[in-house]
DNA sequence: ATTCAACTGACAGGATGCTGTCAGTTGAGA
DNA sequence: TCTCAACTGACAGCATCCTGTCAGTTGAAT
């Protein structure tokens, strides 16, 4: 096997997330250890983020890797565009995600095309403050964990309950984001304004996908209804 | 030389905008015209997008390089969402790019993360129809440009005007686009819904900066009259 | 202090890649 | 059809890189 070869290689087994020792790699390879800790040096010195520990193994501590890639001028633009709007609209944790994404880019940019004025003579104002989204990360989790949650909520005319739902979906509207779910204490689908959400709290644990109380079955009623999205 | 750093320099040369003949690379970087055609050969096999033509030389398609980065998997999302933001909010040339970008990243990525259900759990709604922003693309293009233009608008209370004006930034407003110009008219500062402006026409060309009538003046104009943005 | 596995420096030998040259091909223009 | 520059295939010779081995180092655990 060439080198250029092997090396792709222990990016495909460090792409699938587990740690690996040298000597498991090199058997694997079928090559010395010898030759395995010069070409994990060689992918560290080409800026692959591995880390390794003796009797852990290595592994790679961001697993999204992106090979090279040419832009032009106006997915550029697009994607600047982009970070700003995630990082002044979405929760802190794709906010700093959006910001470290610019940073990456701008460090690799020539200097006429990085730096902080990416975005010309526009400008972003798209943020609600972090405050009322301080939850939207735990929510998306929960989506993501199908996990029921407690949520504290303050509708519009002030009254306040609370619920206990499985969260099903999340959408962003341009100013405003909802979360979609299922309320096990009204029976029914409910949507709930992100920002109105005042506590999230564990919920009794996972919930499985249930016809009639999904996100699909959601968007039928919603159809039924002639809803407009 | 050695052989990558040669390549590095061919990409520099290439990411300056201008073309290249091969016997003029030759000559810069000292060595045959026959190795040159080499490693053009190996920069197109490993994805650089370079044309070339007899009797024109080479030149770099895609004027703006990346080279291999590491993601983890919140950036992933940043960008995910970023770019369906920019598909559903901005103007067709930038919703296209940022489509482009998105299907670039998806074919490199593994199949386990790439994809059209990149946002999972989530959804974006941030449209309000192409149409309403038909003029947003040739708007920014007259503002990095500094070039006047007339445009037609037709205010809240349905009254239709035209305007001689200097455009000079755009703000997206999460639901709403608007542009801030100098109207040469009203001598003064007006701000546009960018939907509500109709037709967009050249307008006598371009115009010099002018103290107490650029950006910078305006957002001082503003502070001065406590507006909150 | 000792042990053991992970890791590194140095070396020899082999393998692979690279370069310049040259003859030939290609394509556009006259 | 001819000319000319851009480009390619083939080749020999050289240069560089890669590999496995082995002695030694390192660091954690005992």
């Amino acid at each position: 096997m060439r080198r250029t070869d092997r090396l792709f290689e222990i990016l495909q087994l460090f792409r699938g997330g587990r740690s690996w020792r040298g000597r498991d790699i090199a058997e694997r390879l079928e090559v010395s250890v010898r030759t395995i800790y010069r070409d994990i040096d060689t992918l560290v010195a080409s800026g692959v983020p591995i880390d390794g520990e003796r009797g852990v193994g290595y592994l790679l501590r961001e697993p999204i890797f992106l090979p090279p890639l040419t832009l032009n001028i106006a997915e550029l633009e697009a994607l600047h565009l982009g970070m700003e709007m995630v990082r002044q609209s979405a929760d802190v944790e794709l906010a700093d995600a959006a910001g470290r994404l610019l940073d990456k880019i701008d460090a690799v940019l020539p200097s006429d095309r990085a730096g902080r004025d990416h975005l010309g003579e526009m400008s972003v104002y798209a943020g609600g403050g972090g405050a009322t989204l301080e939850h939207l990360a735990e929510l998306r989790r929960a989506v993501a964990g199908r996990q029921r949650v407690d949520i504290g909520y303050q509708r519009l005319d002030g009254q306040r309950s609370t619920r206990r739902i499985r969260p099903l979906h999340i959408e962003y509207w341009g100013r405003v984001w909802t979360l979609t779910a299922w309320c096990e204490w009204r029976d029914g689908f409910r949507v709930f304004r992100i920002d109105r959400i005042s506590a999230v709290g564990p919920g009794s644990g996972r919930f499985a996908a249930e016809p009639g109380k999904d996100y699909a079955a959601f968007l039928v009623q919603m159809e039924g209804k002639g809803a407009s999205r």
